[in-house]
DNA sequence: AAAATGTAGACCGACGGTCGGTCGGTTATG
DNA sequence: CATAACCGACCGACCGTCGGTCTACATTTT
């Protein structure tokens, strides 16, 4: 076992510095050089590079995903409950380590990071989707959703917010220079409130993504900063 | 005049050769040696290696955007011809060059080239994007299309679309050893015609993609082959 | 039981080879 | 003669390889 301890620390090594820096921009010389070993000890435990960052990944997923599961798989909630609670914790994650979050946009929205962006992406769909197609189908089961597609409204949804997550995500990275732009953003979470409920079949507000103060939150910005409607 | 000239050379041998290999795939070596120039001359024209990627698909893209522009300038359609016209277009672009879509495709959708992609993509949306809106600000107040969120439903249109054709792209490659697939694909589509009337307002039926022939024939294949309702 | 032998896998770091990009200089052109 | 076009040797940053050592433990031999 020690073999896995030791693929643990770089992992944990590679997640720090792609996170802050970018794949590309951290050769493996300094992985293995805070690592303490040598180049060949790294391709003794790694195929290559980009193996090392699929392992990355799927680590740094593990948890988040395995915690959506927990939500899909309780059978205390309906369909419409576990999509609320699923957006909650995805906000709630956020919110709580603001500072790592900023960084790590701003990093994945450079061009040169577009295939570690891809790569989370890819996984994060791959398994959201399945889990959205049981959740709809239970709700429709329940008669709470009303869909015509009912087995494709998951992966329309799922890419739907997925496309306007990195929309999103760029209007998060102009607040600093641009706070108006926060408006923008909010109406663009009412968008997808509207949408998905819309999609769905459900009564309008059924489905809510949080108000601005989790955005600020995130952005580590206390709420009540000269803030009110 | 001499300078953009060569320019368009090196674009045309930048092009045949980035979507045939992948852009990282091709070295910068082999451009210079087909154009038959130096590498100090290579880099006279071009700031960066990347910097030729850009301008091969601003190139690339030129023609088919400024048709696009030409249909929604068209003062004699409506907001839902203009919409239909620009899917028409294209699908007999791609209809017309069968054998290089099947390629370019299957080339674009390797994770080596992401970057490649996105570009592609970006410039697309940023393109066309405002032209949507045009269109169904048009279409808005002729009456025709009834939406919430008229601004919005431009970006959401587009988002939607690209992302449909993520998935659609892949389906595609996979129809040599699963030609079931055709269907999944049919049916895609036909999704997507749904819910972009959904969107608009439209009567069901009033925006379509093409049958399967079209596929078909994108493909490269003879639409009677064995293929009836 | 102790010593010799075998072996697998962790570990090492110099080296090969590729590639993007630079630089000092030469040649053509207007 | 000045400016743009052009040249190709060279540089430095990388990824990944390769031949080999070292350690720890199992297996056999004495």
């Amino acid at each position: 076992m020690k073999h896995e301890i030791r693929k643990a620390e770089l992992f944990a090594i590679a997640q720090r510095l792609f996170f802050s820096a970018g794949y590309k921009a951290v050769p493996v010389a300094d992985i293995i050089r805070e690592a303490g070993i040598a180049k060949g000890t790294f391709y003794h435990y790694f195929e290559s590079k980009e193996d090392l960052l699929d392992g990355t990944l799927e680590h740094f997923l593990a948890e988040p995903l395995e915690l959506m599961q927990r939500i899909a798989d309780d059978p205390e909630l309906n369909g419409r409950e576990k999509l609320q609670r699923i957006i909650d914790a995805g906000s709630t994650w956020k919110a709580r380590n603001p500072e790592s979050i900023t960084g790590l946009v701003r990093m994945l929205y450079r061009d040169e990071n577009v295939l570690l962006r891809k790569k989370l992406r890819d996984r994060q769909i791959r398994f959201i989707v399945p889990l959205f197609d049981r959740i709809i189908r239970q709700g429709t089961e329940e008669k709470i959703f009303d869909t015509p597609y009912p087995e494709e409204a998951g992966e329309l949804l799922v890419l739907g917010m997925n496309g306007m997550n990195e929309v999103i995500a760029e209007l998060f990275l102009t607040l600093d220079s641009l706070p108006e732009n926060l408006d923008i953003l909010e109406k663009k979470y009412r968008i997808m409130e509207y949408f998905i409920c819309r999609m769905l079949g459900l009564p309008e507000g059924s489905i809510n993504f949080g108000g601005r103060e989790i955005t600020l939150q995130i952005r580590g910005l206390e709420p009540a900063q000269g803030e009110h409607a």
